[in-house]
RNA sequence: GGGCGGAUAGCUCAAUCGGGAGAGCGCAGCCCUUACAAGGCUGAGGUCACAGGUUCGAUCCCUGUUCCGCCUACCA
């Protein structure tokens, strides 16, 4: 076997990665077709922002996915990830608006088809700079299936469930209030609105009765829409103000007069008991109006750009609503009329775009009726057709959906899909597929169609079938309808894949997919969310130019533990990359011992016990790492390749092999082995880190290759494990270790070869050991062994007693006996504590009589054994201080 | 206000069934043994947040408390 890249002395990932993944691609290895007769498995990305740059977030994200793919791919899968990107309406649109602000425009003077023109030829130049991110991840999409959630398939898609819904009465439009955000000039959804505690005041406003007697008090955090306060409700059981009731309130500032009403919402306990009702801008207060009878009037004092419109009075209006705020209050203080200000926190609802705070605004909107379609997405999550891992999620999933309100999806921006509804002259609305001549009612062909375009979730939702070809029903729709896993962060849970469910559910008649694995969020070091104001952001691409993109994959799959957040670190990353380097000089050190020499051997001239033991350790390790995939463990899986390689491989085999090949009978075997077991860890890495894998992979000799590529050679599963070898490497581990433990402890130096007794607790254990001197020689660094059953340990040694044997080590010497004298009264200190602990267990009837058999049988064992080593290392400690003694005394 | 999650070695995190807790990093000692010093061998290090309860037995199950995250909500 040729040492991979003519045996570097370490592994230098950039030169090997675009390598591979050019080869990847050039072979269409990234096609589900490489599988032909494979079952389909599925996965669609979570479309990232066409603005979006790659983050930690989709990184991991990727990395998740990709492990999925690879995995299921080299298990013989038709396997296909479908990569795509979002328009991301709203954001894509201020990237533009940027872009020409810089030439002094806004995009009304550039007009709305040239402004769509620019935003497309921007995607075209920068729109794909996250798909060529993610490839350098190593992402095996296939990008001959990419789509984009605006180019034409999709956006026939979005008309069609459109109009479908509208036809069934489950898309309206209507005026009320909604969220609106003053910088963005456009309708939000409830969740696109973040909400967050901040110190406010709340101010204390006399509102004087009519006629001038007396006066209420209304505590308010936003003086400002007294201005456009229609009413000031109070709660009808409370004694304090139900004779005010239906009398009025002169409004200061303005000249209107407004009523008192009673409404059973107010809390008589919060402020004043009384509270101004301004339904125009708050949500409750709207709610309040509704229920008078008559309806309290609306009175619109803020406009769509934040300031205050003329309603507000000629000295307010057009101020900022802050500088509105400020005003009013300085004008009520000087009419004596604040009572009180006190500071007083409160959550404020702000665009999860650009932060701006949110002022509800009445606006005709487009809402989808959400109640039908959210019950089937909940049934179909409860009967399981729908898992969500980690299953806690669940909880939220289920809260969410029972209290999910009508889903409002226009937007008022131009980037995105317009809604298909023109407006004839005659009022007649005509909601269609295709863009209507004329109108079916009075035939005119003055038509208008509604200037909003649709929420960018309202394609999103689609995504799982819409990219595979829906409403056509190709192959790929057949094949790969339901997908099999969604793997996404737990942030667009309700945006995305509650609503992907219900549309699912509505235009497939089957969930949009089987398993929905939810991720952690990447924090940086401290466990802060990574976010550009804070200035802790990370970036990955950097990580992978530092350390490659093999060991950044690891390192984000090794802490991918179900429901807890990764805390990512570089000094991490940087510890993966050391195994990286191990496996590399793993593959170094087997090259130059095999040659071409192993491709003779095969399965039937292994016969030493290290490589009967490793195989099956391969086996095992097979048959754990799958079945932490198949449980979406990543943790679980990587640290068990990581231990078996570095531990188990490297440790103790190619250690062992060393000594092992020194024999001509059984060195075709250990040979063969090496390969094996290196073509087996190599295969089980491959979904964490492609690129090292592949590399070396393909450097082996070709009849450990049945493949163009390791990508497709099969994954390790179902191998024979010898249980029996296992158990009796146990004890020759157990033998190396035990010498070891005494030079480690007496300080021995490396190069002193000791003479080794070992006293074997079984013949089988005797056996074993008289089998596989030259490995305990070797590793336990011993010029001569001598094993028996019921040896006895010679006047002047150590000793270490295992389970299965006991070491001597003849000292005299070599060690300072004083130091064996302390440890062993360390070791008889530990023993003496675990057996009281033990017997006081048996001498209590109740866990005798109660606890099960097994469990009582287990601890009598344990007992005895302790006991057994309790006297022996007694037996030591008085021979040694006898010699002790006569050393002094000599 | 409601809900969820977390608290385990110095740090970051694991632990299927309730039967005296593991790893990585770090630390200490010894070693440049020709795959690898990005390495090897050995070792130290734990009141499983706190208080009760259930149980023969609790890191694990139940209740409460404290602290820390997050989600959600119309007390102005």
């Amino acid at each position: 076997m040729p040492e991979p890249e003519s045996g570097k002395k370490s592994y230098e990932p950039k030169t090997i990665e675009q390598k591979w993944y050019d080869f990847w691609l050039r072979k269409g290895l990234f096609r589900p077709e490489v599988n032909p007769s494979g079952k389909p498995y599925c996965i669609v990305i979570p479309p990232p922002n066409v603005t979006g740059q790659l983050h930690m977030g989709h990184a991991l994200n990727a990395t998740l996915q990709d492990v999925l793919v690879r995995w299921k791919r080299m298990h013989g899968y038709r396997a296909l990830w479908i990569p795509g990107t979002d328009h991301a309406g709203i954001a894509t649109q201020n990237v533009v608006e940027r872009e020409i602000a810089k030439e002094n425009k806004d995009r009304h003077q550039v007009g709305r088809d040239e402004f769509i023109n620019r935003v497309w030829k921007w995607k075209g130049e920068y729109g794909g700079r996250i798909i060529h991110q993610l490839k350098k991840m190593g992402a095996s999409c296939d990008w001959s299936r990419e789509r984009f959630t605006l180019d034409d398939g999709l956006s026939l898609a979005v008309r069609t469930v459109f109009v479908r819904l509208y036809e069934e009465g489950l898309i309206y439009r209507s005026t009320r209030l909604i969220n609106w955000c003053p910088r963005c000039l456009t309708a939000l959804s409830d969740l696109e609105v973040e909400h967050e505690e901040e110190e406010g005041l709340l101010t204390y406003i006399r509102y004087p009765l009519e006629g001038g007697k007396g006066h209420l008090v209304v505590a308010t955090t936003r003086p400002e829409t007294m201005l456009g306060d229609t009413g000031v409700a109070v709660n009808p059981g409370d004694e304090r103000y139900r004779e005010f009731i239906g009398r009025m309130i002169d409004l200061p500032l303005t000249c209107r007069q407004i009523p008192i009403v009673g409404d059973t919402a107010v809390e008589m306990e919060f402020g004043t008991g009384a509270v101004k009702v301004t339904p125009a801008h708050d949500f409750n207060d709207e709610e309040i109006a509704k229920r008078q009878n008559p309806a309290l009037p609306s009175m619109t004092v803020i406009g769509a750009d934040g300031k205050m419109t003329a309603q507000a009075g000629a000295r307010y209006e057009g101020l900022d609503r802050y500088e509105c705020r400020r005003l009013v209050v300085e004008d009520l203080k000087k009419q004596g009329l604040i009572e009180k200000e006190e500071k007083y926190a409160h959550s404020i609802g702000h665009c999860y775009r650009c932060k701006t705070v949110i002022e509800p605004l009445a606006t005709p909107q487009w809402y989808v009726k959400i109640g039908p379609m959210a019950h089937e997405a909940v049934k179909a999550v409860r009967e399981g057709r729908v898992r969500i891992i980690p299953e806690g999620w669940e909880n939220s999933y289920f809260a969410w959906m029972e209290n999910i309100k009508d889903w409002c999806i226009s937007r008022q921006i131009w980037w995105g899909h317009r809604i298909p509804v023109w407006y004839c002259e005659c009022g007649q609305t005509i909601v269609s597929m295709e863009t209507p001549e004329k109108c079916p009612r009075c035939g005119g062909a003055e038509l208008k169609q509604d200037p909003d375009v649709l929420d960018t979730w309202f394609s999103s939702a689609l995504w799982p079938f819409s990219t595979l070809g829906w409403p056509q029903m190709p192959e790929d729709m057949r094949a790969f309808y339901p997908t099999d896993a969604l793997v996404t962060a737990f942030d667009i849970l309700f945006f995305w894949v509650a609503r992907m469910i219900m549309m699912g559910l509505k235009f497939m008649e089957d969930v949009p997919f089987r398993n929905v694995y939810i991720h952690a969020l990447v924090r940086d070091e401290e466990g802060q969310k990574m976010s550009k104001s804070k200035g802790n952001v990370i970036d990955p691409l950097l990580i992978v130019d530092k350390y490659g993109a093999d060991a950044f994959r690891f390192t984000l799959a090794a802490f991918a533990a179900q429901g807890r957040d990764i805390k990512f670190s570089e000094e991490r990353v940087k510890g993966y990359r050391h195994f990286i380097n191990k496996l590399w000089n793993a593959a170094k050190f087997i090259s130059m011992n095999t040659e071409d020499r192993a491709v003779a051997a095969g399965k039937d001239d292994v016969t030493d016990l290290p490589s009967l033991w490793i195989l099956s350790r391969l086996a095992n390790t097979a048959d754990e790492v799958n079945s932490a995939l198949e449980e979406y463990r990543f943790n679980d899986a990587a640290n068990r390749v990581y231990q078996f390689l570095w531990r188990e491989f490297c440790d103790w085999y190619i250690e062992l092999a060393k000594t092992g090949m020194e024999n001509e009978e059984q060195a075709p075997g250990i040979r063969w082995s090496l390969l094996c077991t290196l073509n087996g860890v190599l295969r089980l890495l491959h979904p964490f880190m492609p690129f090292v894998t592949e590399e070396i992979w393909q450097t082996m000799p070709p009849a450990f290759r049945d493949a163009e590529s390791i990508m497709i050679a099969a994954y390790p599963a179902g191998l024979p494990q010898d249980r029996a070898a296992e158990d009796r490497m146990e004890t020759v581990i157990e033998a190396i270790s035990g010498v070891r433990n005494i030079r480690g402890e007496l300080n021995v130096q490396p190069g002193v070869k000791l003479k080794v007794l070992v006293n074997a607790g079984s013949e089988d254990a005797a056996r074993t050991l008289q089998g596989n001197l030259p490995y305990i020689k070797r590793l336990a660094g011993a010029e001569s062994i001598l094993v028996g059953k019921g040896l006895s340990a010679p006047q002047k040694a150590a000793v270490n007693v295992m389970s299965r044997l006991e070491v001597y080590v003849p000292v005299e010497g070599l060690v300072d006996v004083k130091a064996e004298l302390e440890r062993l009264g360390k070791e008889i200190r530990k023993t003496d504590d675990e057996l009281s602990f033990c017997l006081r267990k048996l001498m209590d009837q109740d866990f005798v009589s109660r606890a099960p058999q097994q469990v009582v049988a287990k601890e009598r064992a344990k007992c005895q054994e302790l006991e057994g080593k309790k006297a022996n290392i007694e037996d030591s400690i008085n021979r040694l201080k006898s010699i002790f003694q006569e050393a002094e005394n000599g």
